[in-house]
DNA sequence: TGTACATCAGTGAACGCGCGTTCACTGATGTAC
DNA sequence: TGTACATCAGTGAACGCGCGTTCACTGATGTAC
């Protein structure tokens, strides 16, 4: 809101809302069927509107779907980002697993979409990668905070020699870079675990298993 | 082969034989495109029979898909009974764990159609709970073998008082329930992780990883 | 061994559906003089 | 302020496609006497 640097024309803020209201009717029905379920003709009927006329919004089907994809690449980074502003100074390590499970379980489709089974014949645009070495960095922040030496051997070695992917963190010691790795991993697996329906009917709270292995990382 | 216990005859003998190979097929078309774009006129026309012909061998599309998911379990289920015969006696977390990752990454569209992106409208058999607590029985053997006292504190207490889930070994200590959840879950997440191509560009060997959260789990 | 009947695999046509996408067109909104 | 023109949102018809599934039917295979 306010003064954005270009001008915007009556009909450019029109288009914006209506791309957005695509975009939500589109979560919407993910939400119901999942990704590779989306329509445009169903989103198109649900606004009131003739199939054909989505197509001045979007080129097809796949440009709306990497949009989606980028948008919830997006709301993770930036509530990573929130998680550092909130604190007054860095995040520590359970204040970012807290923010990924809040964003997870707020739309569990969202997350599938992110971090689930890959869509068919589809491949995510280049700028995720950009992303994900955002997030990356706040994490690696954190982690090179928590963490003075555990000596773990190969792996650490192996990382030493292996850390393009923390290309924001040129002189991290192995071992932050390990348990950036063990927090990616081990949060990622209760997650997916979790939302997928395995933990249903087995009678315990995943919420605690969740939380004693952010114990388990913190206490090294 | 050999005898079994039922006199099976030719015709009997050639309906499996056709499913055997209609699944096969099936599998296939998953590979390729995903288990969401699975088509029954597609499996038949690669067999060189008509769309309809199927409907003698499975009474729908859901329920070929339930079969698949249900082999998918069972395989998964011999192979971790497997490791034990093979290896004598008890197999240990280390052996477990290579078990798992062999499976995952033999067939990459199997391991995502149990442990994936839940499909759309779909509700897996309930059969499939006996089972993963068929597995659940071999891992936990194998915690109780590896594991004596930890001491982690409330997650633990919590398992003590919410163990259906492993009501195969009802005295368990709670040290080897928490083991055997963290052996699931965080070998899980490397897996998922790297399945749906998210080491990718990141310049590390994923199988370092594996390995090292197998280590930080049989190291206690 | 031969005939009469039942079983069952597989076919082809058809139904109804929804999909993504293209195209020629109408009407409203904005722009230039 | 008014007119002439360009831009662009949205429509409706149409194309071609593949889907799951039903149905009446043919022809081969097995079974009973």
């Amino acid at each position: 809101m306010g003064t954005t640097g270009r001008t915007e024309t009556p009909r450019e803020r029109y288009r914006q809302q209506v791309r957005e209201e695509v975009k939500e009717k589109a979560w919407q029905q993910i939400a119901g069927s999942g990704a590779s379920a989306l329509s445009l003709n169903a989103i198109a009927k649900q606004m009131g509107m003739s199939g054909p006329a989505l197509y001045r919004y979007f080129a097809n089907r796949d440009e709306l779907i990497t949009e989606l994809i980028r948008d919830a690449y997006r709301s993770l980074a930036d509530a990573f980002a929130a998680a550092g502003d909130a604190g007054g100074g860095r995040p520590g390590l359970a204040a970012l697993a807290k923010v990924l499970r809040r964003w997870a379980l707020e739309d569990p489709h969202r997350y599938f979409l992110v971090y689930g089974t890959p869509v068919p014949g589809y491949h995510a645009p280049q700028d995720t990668t950009a992303i994900t070495a955002e997030m990356m960095s706040v994490l690696l922040d954190a982690c090179v905070a928590a963490e003075q030496g555990e000596g773990e051997g190969g792996f650490e070695e192996h990382l030493a020699g292996h850390r393009d992917w923390a290309g924001s963190h040129p002189d991290a010691p192995p071992s932050a870079l390990r348990l950036a790795l063990a927090f990616w991993s081990r949060l990622h697996g209760v997650l997916s675990l979790e939302l997928a329906g395995h933990f249903t009917g087995m009678g315990l709270d995943p919420a605690r298993l969740y939380a004693a292995e952010v114990e388990a990382l913190t206490a090294g």
